[in-house]
This record gives structure tokens, C-alpha cells and sequence, in this order.
DNA sequence: AGTGAGTAAGACCGGTCTGTCTGTACCCGA
DNA sequence: TCGGGTACAGACAGACCGGTCTTACTCACT
């Protein structure tokens, strides 16, 4: 729904500048709150820091955003994009040959995920445990793990496994306790998830 | 440390009514507290709420406990002993024989927790991920959930395990990423995490 | 030159938060 | 009978919350 700032809204507008100030504004914005929500998490962000980072008047946000939870939304959006898509699925797809591998791979960035300094943990996780299963955004994290789910099934699916949908499931408790874990200061904890992972894989191989 | 305030308050004190006042008080106070802050979170139960809901004037919250934070920590040492001590451990020593009957039950014991219609996940998880590691509290977080693991690490000696501090971990793994999966409502998470275990304890018979 | 859309800056609204402080009533032992 | 400690009730302070609205400015297009 967010990305209509850049595609369709100014479709066959020729007001280039325009256009730029106003998709200027609202990639500003996300890219502040993707920093700051990512790192510090929602509730404890709130909308007068986003405008004064951001550079930018109450009014214009509340015109790019009618509310703090849409941003949040849109937030979402893009954390699926650059956090899972691109830094955890695409790299492990990169650094395994057969779908075995780089379904292994996947804790293989987690390490290296878990060492930064300024790991920030889940985002889809932290939020779905603060608001709650029940809140929009909660229901939003939800939505978004499943994709998560979606990306490991799709490999077990290429992998030839048994019951590749509670293969996902079963794999996916692994990612969030190695990240629970992470987070309490285990700097192991993806190695260990790995070994378990490895022999989830035996039990799912016919 | 408030626990004192029914053993060392009232020594040799024979005014029991006055003592008998003030332990209701504080107990009323940590009760509410208790209920509210497991199911709701930390963040969203304002003192204002806790001192309506307790019948207590708010000086007297703030007699019994200076700030809301301690209060926090008096709420997590309860859910330790009332949640991990009595509901959980407790319970999976009841109902396996051996040491790693006892482990495995501990998953017979979260799926039916998982399946109770107010379930609230686990308050040290929620707590470290909303005010995060740093944090007094979630630093306090991290403590009682390496006291969960040493439940597990003290079943896994007498289970005679291979390296026991590895397994407890690879263990809370398990237990973590199936509490968080239960939140997304699936209501198998037990029983695959189960599953894994049972693995992770072949690995670790000598 | 004038118009209108978008902008920055920020006052303002009602409400919430944690925490302090005042006033009043009770009960107890001296 | 009176003083001290505790209790309740609640006003209050100061900060912050999300969200609305006003004002003045810039700038592209007519």
C-alpha cells in the first residue's frame, strides 16, 4: 500500500520535482522509523521523534501516514522486504548449492546476525508479543512470520521432504528460540539451533 | 527481598493486626500486579490501574513499593517461583519417572498451557524483548530464564547427559521457540518442539 | 502576476504516564 | 486522652502521548 508513493502516484505525472519532494518525504520518514522501530522497537517510539529526525512538519507526516499504527504497517512491509527477503533469504540461498544447504545456511546468517553489536533481534516477534495477538499489528506480525514459514516450506518442498508445512513449523520454533536466545546473550545459540535443524532434516528425508 | 514483609517485618512484633495490615496490602498490591502484568505486559498496566484494581491509596503503593520498576521485580520473582518452580517444573517431576521422562514432560505440560484460552506466553520473554537487555528489568529477565535452564541442565545430570550446559541450552531453545510459535496460535507448537527434544536427548546419551 | 498544492514550524487538544504531596480518618499503646 | 503510625482519597506536577489545526512560506503551472 506504501509503495504507491513511488509508482502510482505520480504515474504519467511529469511534475518531477514534485513528485521527488513527496516520495522524499515519506522514504524519509520510513527510513527513520525503520531505524528507530527496528532498534528500539515500537511503543517506545514515539510520532514527535519521528517528525524531528525526519526533518519534517506533523502535517506532512499526517498526510503520508494518517496514523502512527499505518507507519508501523508500512514499517512491516519493509522489514520483510530488506530483513527477510533480502539479508536472511536471498543470502542463505546464496551460500547453499541444494535446497539441504541452504536451508542450513539460513542459521549460518543467523550467527552472523547474532554477533553484531547492535543485534535488534525480531521485529515481527517483538512487536506480536507487546501489542498482542489480537491488536492489528500483531495480527500484521503474524501475517509476516508466516511468510518466514513460507520461504523455509518452499525449500523443503525443493528439498524433496516429508511434510514440508510442519517441517516449516517445526524449523521456525528453531529460528525464534535461536533468536530469543540471541537475544539473552547467547552468541551460540545459532550453532545449536543448526545441529538440531540438521536433524529435523533426517526425520523430514524420506 | 519482598518476601520480608511477612517473615523479618513482623519479628517479635506482636501488633499483628498492624502487621497483618500491612502484609494485605502489599500482597493485595502483588497480586493484582501479578494477574495484570502476566497477561497484559508490563508496559500497558499503568500504577494508576494497579492502585484502582488493589483498593490502596497511592501512597501506600508507593510506601510498599518505591517505584512501579520494583514493583516489576517483586512481579518476576512471584512468576518464577508460581509459574517456572510450581507450574512447570513441578508439575513434569510429577509426571515422569525417570529424569528424562521429567524433561519430556516438560512439553506435555506447555501444550496444554499453550491450549488455555488466556495464554499469556512467558513474562520474562515479553519483558527482555520490550524493554530490552540493557534495562534493569530485562537484565532481571535474563536471570530467571537462566534459572529455567538450570532446571533443565539439573535434570539432564541426573539423566547422566553429555555435557549438560549445552543441552540445557539447546533445550530452552526449544521451549522459547515454541512459546513464541504458540503465541501465532499454533497450537501443535509443544509437540513438535517435543519431537525435537527427544532427539536432543539421544545426542546427549552417552 | 496569480493560484493552489505542498511544505515547515509549532501551538494546541485531551488524555495518559510516573511520582509527590495534602488532608483526613482510624487504631494503637502510653 | 493524646501522639504516632498507617490508611484512604485524591489533587497536583511535569512530562509525554497521538493527533488536529493554524500560520506563513516556497514553488510549479496557468
Amino acid at each position: 500500500m506504501n509503495r504507491d508513493g513511488e509508482t502510482t502516484l505520480p504515474p504519467a505525472d511529469d511534475h518531477a520535482a514534485l513528485a521527488g519532494r513527496r516520495a522524499d518525504s515519506h522514504e524519509r520518514i520510513l527510513a527513520v522509523a525503520y531505524d528507530l522501530f527496528s532498534r528500539r522497537g515500537v511503543r517506545d517510539v514515539g510520532v514527535n521523534e519521528l517528525i524531528e529526525r525526519s526533518g519534517v512538519a506533523k502535517a506532512t507526516f499526517y498526510r503520508h501516514f494518517p496514523s502512527k499504527d499505518s507507519l508501523v504497517l508500512a514499517f512491516l512491509e519493509q522489514r520483510d522486504q530488506l530483513w527477510t527477503v533480502n539479508a536472511i533469504v536471498a543470502q542463505a540461498k546464496l551460500r547453499g548449492t541444494t535446497p539441504k544447504d541452504q536451508l542450513l545456511a539460513i542459521f549460518d546468517v543467523f550467527g552472523e546476525w547474532f554477533r553484531q553489536d547492535d543485534f535488534e533481534a525480531c521485529s515481527f516477534i517483538n512487536i506480536l508479543l507487546e501489542m498482542g495477538p489480537a491488536h492489528p499489528l500483531g495480527l500484521a506480525s503474524i501475517d509476516y512470520l508466516s511468510r518466514i514459514r513460507g520461504h523455509v516450506q518452499a525449500l523443503a518442498e525443493q528439498a524433496g521432504l516429508d511434510r514440508p508445512e510442519d517441517f516449516a513449523r517445526s524449523w521456525h520454533i528453531l529460528m525464534k528460540g535461536s533468536i530469543v536466545s540471541a537475544s539473552e546473550g547467547d552468541t551460540l545459540a545459532a550453532k545449536r539451533a543448526q545441529q538440531m535443524a540438521g536433524w529435523l532434516i533426517e526425520h523430514h528425508s524420506g
